[in-house]
DNA sequence: TTGCTACTTAGCAATATGGTTATAACAGAA
DNA sequence: TTCTGTTATAACCATATTGCTAAGTAGCAA
């Protein structure tokens, strides 16, 4: 899995740290989450995400230039959804990793606990 | 690649952001190439880095608490080392989603470029 | 034009984070 | 014990980000 060490500049750490930072909120996590099966308007993902409209287009507008979502104008609605396809992979890996991890942890304070109903 | 939605209750949600934070830092990602090959000091890291030593530690207590990287104490040293192997598959394919887009920007930049001398 | 709906942007307050400096803790040697 | 080298923590300042409210823009219909 881990390839040579290549050189990186500052410039490429801080566009990485950048495209790390756009999938470090909860909330654009879970607009992204909405998408995940294909487009919708500003509207809907409101309505399932339940959070304010202002808030909402403000981090579509970080998605889009971040360039993880697409925008599209139809009448008066406007359609967004994921255009990279590296987003499924980073949620995907991120999840597995914390599930290990508390699966270890979980293991770890079982052998401390004193048993009571352990099934 | 996209698998079914899931639920994602929002402290899922937080857990998922809360690792990307982590990685969202240029210098914990200077930090985590230079343990790319294998575990060093901090005082090693400290001069791969020529970052400030509170600064490092601070860092590396960070990306221990996430559950990124490992702690070893021989003698007056401390050495750390990753031992979250989803760490390359995340910053791999954060580059490579980054050279994609990249790339294609560069070509629709070039068609609109007269030519000049155009390899 | 006016009016309506859908979406975006601006400005502000509160919170959080990183870098710096200074100090503290830890481990070994003398 | 004292001294030294290594690492961690505390306190502060400056910056950045989020969510909120309010205002502005875009497209369509009458």
């Amino acid at each position: 899995m881990a390839q040579a060490k290549k050189e990186l500049s500052d410039a490429a750490l801080q566009m990485i740290a950048d495209r790390f930072k756009v999938l470090a909120e909860p909330m654009r996590l879970k607009i992204l989450h909405t998408l995940w099966d294909g487009e919708l308007t500003v509207g809907e993902i409101i309505a399932a995400t339940t959070a304010l409209q202002a808030n909402v287009s403000k981090h579509l507008g970080i998605l889009q230039q971040a360039g993880l979502v697409n925008r599209r104008r139809d009448g008066l609605n406007v359609y967004y959804r994921i255009c990279d396809e590296t987003v499924f992979a980073l949620c995907e890996a991120v999840c597995a990793s914390l599930h290990d991890r508390l699966a270890a942890q979980i293991g770890e304070i079982t052998a401390a606990v004193p048993r009571r109903k352990r099934a």
